[in-house]
DNA sequence: TATTGTTATACTCTATAACTATA
DNA sequence: TATAGTTATAGAGTATAACAATA
């Protein structure tokens, strides 16, 4: 309970002499949250190739296929979907309008708010990017059974969906 | 193929007027990645908790395990085995050091490299902290049943465990 | 007064290049 | 020359406070 904060003088090991050791099995591999950083990292290393070419972050990809979905969305909406705060969402929205592929919309009942739309290039691009992302889910999980890959999927989705009242 | 950058002048939709939208299942959660990063940050929100008394980042957390489970392990082997690039390793030694919790040794035999040791104050720390760690990993994952977390657990490892020529 | 969107700011994490000291 | 560690720096991603326009 108490803060174990204070430093006491570093206690010299009792050998003299650093020596090089090989990690290879790890108590580390236990955790979940290592485990998934991972993971993450390397499905994202992926993600990331399959779209240099369109030169598109996660964020922008995840933002574009809600769009998709829900053309007209706010952008409170859209930062509570992607839980992402408002200040994201401007620079967000900003660099996918600069390039063509989505517009802000006046919402003309209550002038505070923009609903959001895809263009027609946009439309199109997204499209396209759902494919690419799909092929890279696959190529990085290549290890996995389709089995597996949906058992990973369904396991995943349990938790984070679930709510305890500070989500 | 080709690259489609080129942004057409934006298309106006038929509608003048945007309306709010409810955004609720989301084509979204099919993909992986979203998946990964949407569950990550939630164990990684219960690890902060959990941690904060002691004011441990993660990373500062899995370095402290890797030198108890290896004693002596060089910089260059830490930033390999968690996969960070060296100049990260040296402020996260830095900031073990500063706190008593690690120190490095240099070592005799090839006077470049240091082997990096836990302080005794860092072996009684990074003890309760591992018990914290597991504990905030339960609590994250309230959701799943105990044979689900270590499904989980499984199926993570084998996707980052998988080398293709890349990583 | 409350809400939507915005600006400004700062802090962490990450990645890269260039430097040093040793080999 | 090559390697281990370091320094400096810059770019993302993220979080917060304060402000404008509108309700």
């Amino acid at each position: 309970m108490t803060t174990s904060k204070k430093p006491t003088s570093p206690e010299r090991p009792s050998l003299e002499e650093a020596y090089p050791t090989t990690v290879e099995g790890l108590v580390l591999e236990e955790r979940l949250g290592y485990a998934l950083r991972r993971a993450q990292l390397k499905v994202f290393k992926h993600f990331d190739e399959a779209m240099r070419e369109h030169d598109i972050r996660p964020a922008q990809f995840s933002s574009l296929v809600v769009i998709e979905g829900y053309p007209g969305v706010t952008q409170s909406s859209l930062a509570q979907t992607l839980s992402i705060d408002p200040p994201r969402v401007v620079s967000l929205i900003n660099s996918l309008e600069e390039r063509g592929l989505a517009m802000r919309v006046r919402c003309k009942r209550d002038r505070r708010s923009h609903g959001i739309f895809l263009t027609k290039t946009g439309e199109a691009l997204v499209g396209r990017l759902k494919g690419l992302a799909e092929q890279s889910d696959l190529e990085a999980t290549q290890s996995l059974s389709e089995i597996e890959r949906r058992q990973l999927l369904t396991l995943l989705r349990k938790v984070y969906a679930s709510e305890e009242g500070g989500d």
